[in-house]
DNA sequence: TCTTATTGTTAATCTTTTATTAAAATAAAT
DNA sequence: ATTTATTTTAATAAAAGATTAACAATAAGA
């Protein structure tokens, strides 16, 4: 209903990936596919998911080496498995490396829908409740991203589109500091081109008006780089 | 490191329920052995447990019936199924009934241990969250969710509807905060689609007429996100 | 300096989400 | 079995949000 949820999918066999991901799509899942371990770990650091699927057999990085790599980032994430035998060690191997569930190709598609389904419903709970950091005070301003809200002095508080907000909490993660176009876009736009770009564009002209109220707070460009949240 | 676990183990063939029921002691889980759907309910209602464990095929009543009424009483405690068949049909039907895990028999014991650590580790956080207050004092309101009665000032006491009274208290929980809208969706309508989510708009706008005695006191929507109960 | 690429701003358009009301369907109670 | 309460569905309106287009301004490179 929400947005999109958002799959990675690992999977060195070609056509075996491309149509998987084919199919998740169809779903109504976004799926980014790599092809490798190595393609695997850079995709996932660049873009936010909510689901991994990772073949364990593969050349050069196992699934399971993979996995571990993941949850030290981010040791929240549901991760499903997809083995080509299921033997014990590679069931108790994946459980102790945090998995979620496992499937033993070849699989029927429809059973891994409804774990995906499964996982996603019960990871919600604490995703939902996003315990990331929320509050932050900036020169004369008090924002809240979990609200949405932006004080100014004791005015009364600015709603914030969800789009906007995201934009200024990632300014404010890099407060005083060069905030990359690139990752604003694969952030929160999830695309990097012409028009997502000029879209960008258009919310810092918005932050721009309200955060202007603080002749101490400001946005500038660093040309071809990004922007950068002043505060003096 | 707290207390023992409690796994609630529902098995109608004696002899493996209960050797099941004895490794799982050794291995520092309290469980409770039931031989068949029924009284398995009842010592469902009797005990407290942190997870159950349910067969399948069962004369009488079936593990997915059983699982329905357990999930009605308590909708977030987690559920492995051991399935003699790993038909599809059944994986399904479990994952619909809202199970969190599936075996097939015969299964090798080592794998269920995992499979119970994992799923009590990833509940953890969901069951802390689980809360039993039934008294609530906000602006000039007074709300008492055991008995659904909603009271203004002296006025005589509102009665809610199951759904009302639901809602009402999933946002107090949630007072001046954001009360999202996918965790009144999976908590009260067991579903989020467009449909339940319309419901939901209804019922939040029932609440509203309510409310809206107390001037102090309003539900603020938060879009995209879910509703504030705000009380200045 | 001229040219091109990038950024800034505003307004129009399109899309998604929420609000409200009423009617239909279901469930509960008498 | 019939009334009553509750919940869902439908239809439509309103609000909020996001994208696009058009054009202006600025910066960087040739």
């Amino acid at each position: 209903m929400n947005t999109k949820k958002r799959i990675l999918l690992v999977e060195d066999d070609p056509n075996f990936g491309i149509i998987l991901r084919d199919f998740l799509k169809m779903n109504e899942y976004d799926v980014i596919l790599a092809k490798n371990g190595m393609e695997g770990f850079e995709k996932f650091k660049k873009f936010e998911f909510n689901l991994c699927i990772l073949d364990v057999m593969m050349p050069y990085k196992d699934g399971f080496t993979l996995a571990t790599e993941i949850k030290s980032v981010s040791p929240d994430i549901p991760i499903i498995f997809l083995t080509a035998k299921s033997m014990k060690e590679d069931v108790l191997k994946g459980y102790k490396v945090g998995a979620d569930d496992y499937l033993k190709k070849p699989f029927d598609s429809d059973v891994l829908l409804f774990k995906i389904k499964a996982i996603l419903k019960r990871n919600k709970l604490s995703t939902i409740i996003d315990n990331t950091e929320t509050e932050f005070s900036f020169g004369f301003f008090q924002f809240n991203s979990k609200l949405r809200h932006l004080v100014f002095k004791n005015d009364k508080p600015i709603k914030l589109s969800p789009k906007e907000n995201m934009l200024l909490k990632l300014l404010l993660l890099h407060k005083n500091d060069l905030m990359p176009r690139e990752l604003a876009l694969t952030r929160i736009w999830h695309d990097d081109n012409y028009f997502t770009s000029r879209s960008m564009d258009v919310y810092i002209a918005k932050l721009r008006k309200q955060l202007q109220k603080d002749p101490k707070v400001s946005i500038s460009n660093i040309h071809g780089e990004g922007f950068r949240l002043v505060v003096d």
